[in-house]
DNA sequence: AACATTCTTGACCGTTCGGTCAGGATTTTC
DNA sequence: GAAAATCCTGACCGAACGGTCAAGAATGTT
């Protein structure tokens, strides 16, 4: 059918520049901005150097990208959270994508980690842009709950910060919880009782045991 | 009263080495280890830089040195909790005195945030050691005031995991927080607010309510 | 087949890095 | 006050960094 090669042009670049960013999440997770070189990413990726400047001119420009395709994901876990939904579900709904996204998306995670802790420069017009917003939006849902009667009454944008605190710390610190519970393996049950116990303190915090 | 001098030699080499030792915590804090420049470190301090090498010989060595002054306060605060306490107080006090650790001490907090994040090769044996001996006797301690029924069914080490991360993000995640709140300076009465909410889960998910 | 566009890369460049060192200043010791 | 020990620092070094570029390879278009 037709001369259109298998692979189009198109999605040969948008392959190319998926390479590149994988490798690149990995190396900016390990190393942070400045500890990761464009040498490192380029072994990483098995392409010369001045192939990843080909692509994106710059490493800032390089990790802006990799910040860009974490923040897509970032925001879409807190569906669940809608004024007509029963609280307890919510939160647990909520709590556990974030879990899974710990669990599933280490090094995003620590890219992001890492950006904030650095101050966030990259990042600041997100953070009070989209962020303040979405949680703007949803502490008013909580709000309304509490309102309701239907939850004890927190500080929903605290509340936000403590879920995403616990949760994100199952990936960030990670080599800190590998070391005091003496399993080097990514051990699949540790983690369970971690979301649990995360589950446990939002649930029994907010009365909703 | 001898010639000893109103300055000993001792204190005035210990005074430089704090110095010094001050300036490259807060680098280290903003640029990461990475990051930071012996130059940099040197400008903060307001000395040359040849001059932190005759200190320290190595950026690596002056590092492991900012950290294990970290390190000395960080395993301090779990004296509250004893078999013979109250859970209720010795984990309200527990998680206040870590609140205010994040408050007073932001930048070890996160530099000790930086070294786990991109794998604790220097806290490895830190971490393995003294930190994880110290959750087991405390987690022995939970232990039995849950078998006391004095305290619902949680799993300890998780329980620590959380309350770090609670209480640290504070320090480490400042800027999110900070853009999201909408509060540029450092606004007391949101830390408050966040120590409350923090302490309002653990107690709440321990049934201590 | 000829041309245009896109892609690829080894070699190179200026800068900055961690670290060294000689030699002078300062302080301590006797 | 002289000798010894410690402290201080401008100048320098090789290595690694981010980034550039010209020239060739591959691909797409007509």
């Amino acid at each position: 059918m037709s001369g259109r090669q298998a692979v189009s042009p198109r999605s040969r670049r948008q392959a190319r520049l998926d390479l590149i960013l994988e490798a690149a999440e990995g190396v900016f997770a390990d190393a942070g901005f400045e500890g990761a070189s464009m040498s490192s990413i380029a072994a990483a990726a098995g392409l010369p150097k001045a192939n990843l400047h080909y692509y994106f001119g710059t490493k800032e420009a390089l990790y802006r990208a990799v910040l860009e395709g974490i923040l897509t994901l970032w925001l879409s876990a807190t569906d669940p959270i809608r004024p007509e939904a029963d609280p307890a579900e919510a939160l647990s709904a909520y709590v556990r994508a974030k879990m899974r996204w710990s669990r599933q998306r280490p090094q995003a995670s620590r890219v992001f980690a890492n950006e904030v802790l650095h101050g966030a420069l990259y990042l600041q017009s997100y953070l009070a842009g989209p962020l303040r917003a979405l949680v703007r939006e949803k502490s008013a849902v909580i709000e309304g709950w509490i309102a309701e009667g239907r939850m004890r009454p927190v500080s929903p944008p605290h509340l936000f910060f403590a879920i995403w605190a616990m949760t994100q710390t199952y990936a960030d610190f990670d080599p800190q919880i590998r070391a005091v519970l003496d399993c080097p393996p990514l051990d699949e049950q540790a983690q369970a009782q971690g979301g649990a116990t995360v589950l446990q303190l939002v649930l029994g915090g907010c009365g909703l045991a």
